[in-house]
DNA sequence: ACCATTTGTTCTTATTTTAGTTACACTTAA
DNA sequence: TTAAGTGTAACTAAAATAAGAACAAATGGT
């Protein structure tokens, strides 16, 4: 199973929307998540660095850089997941046998077609269209 | 990330049907896929329990019970992955909060349909057709 | 100018998952 | 009967994840 910082990051990412006026603090908003504050500035700080908010140290709150529904959900996976291949490969398989010899490659085309279907599912949906469920 | 066994799953898997003459013990495979043998005979348990091959405690090698043609990733993937949810959801959020308290039934839908484009993906390819790469 | 508040960041800790390994009972086949 | 192999349980090690402590730096109100 992938972890929860992408759950996380869409839900901070909400409430940063639902809240254009206010400013919401990492500590409200880990009320929100129930979570730590840190954790919540932590995850900020991919999205920042992916370049979908804004934040400055000392300023309570942040903002978005793009409008909900330019803002699609691969954007905010890649920026949480550092981890470019969705499945793992065993390593070293024996180059001595036909099969552990090739087994890599095959595996590498395999799953780069499940992990292209999944993004493209994930890119397919807005962060507009999750809040739209939330109605 | 994904963990390896369904790497590990399938290069087992290939491993018998390329040799059905032969019978290819959990120790020779341990030495094509790199790993210890009990891992390959864990991985084998798993997918004997879902019904994908036969074994029997003292006689040497397994079968498969269907045609490679016949055995989609996605049959390998569910024997060897015991979580239903692909991506993980936070716990608790606060049902105080209008975000928190309807998050996650967003995210099921959201992240259904991501699994579901991924699953779909991995049942349109067969056993057979990875083993077609590895020529 | 001061100070309470908040962010950004580093470091530490606890928990869980994964993979590897040891050990051993039981089954099979020579 | 015995050597070899499977099926499992138990244990260990390593990695990933999440939570939290601590603190410097920045901000905004007074």
């Amino acid at each position: 199973m992938i972890n929860s910082r992408l759950a996380v990051a869409i839900h901070i990412m909400i409430l940063i929307a639902s809240n254009p006026r206010e400013t919401v603090s990492s500590e409200w908003m880990a009320g929100s998540v129930n979570t730590n504050p840190v954790v919540v500035r932590r995850i900020m700080g991919m999205l920042r660095k992916a370049g979908l908010l804004t934040s400055r140290a000392g300023k309570t709150g942040a903002a978005l850089t793009k409008d909900p529904a330019d803002i699609t959900l691969l954007d905010i996976f890649r920026a949480v997941e550092p981890k470019e291949e969705l499945f793992a490969i065993h390593e070293k398989p024996n180059p001595e046998c036909a099969v552990g010899k090739n087994i890599q490659s095959a595996l590498d085309v395999t799953f780069g077609r499940a992990q292209t279907a999944m993004e493209q599912e994930l890119s397919s949906q807005t962060l507009k269209d999750v809040m739209n469920h939330l109605l």
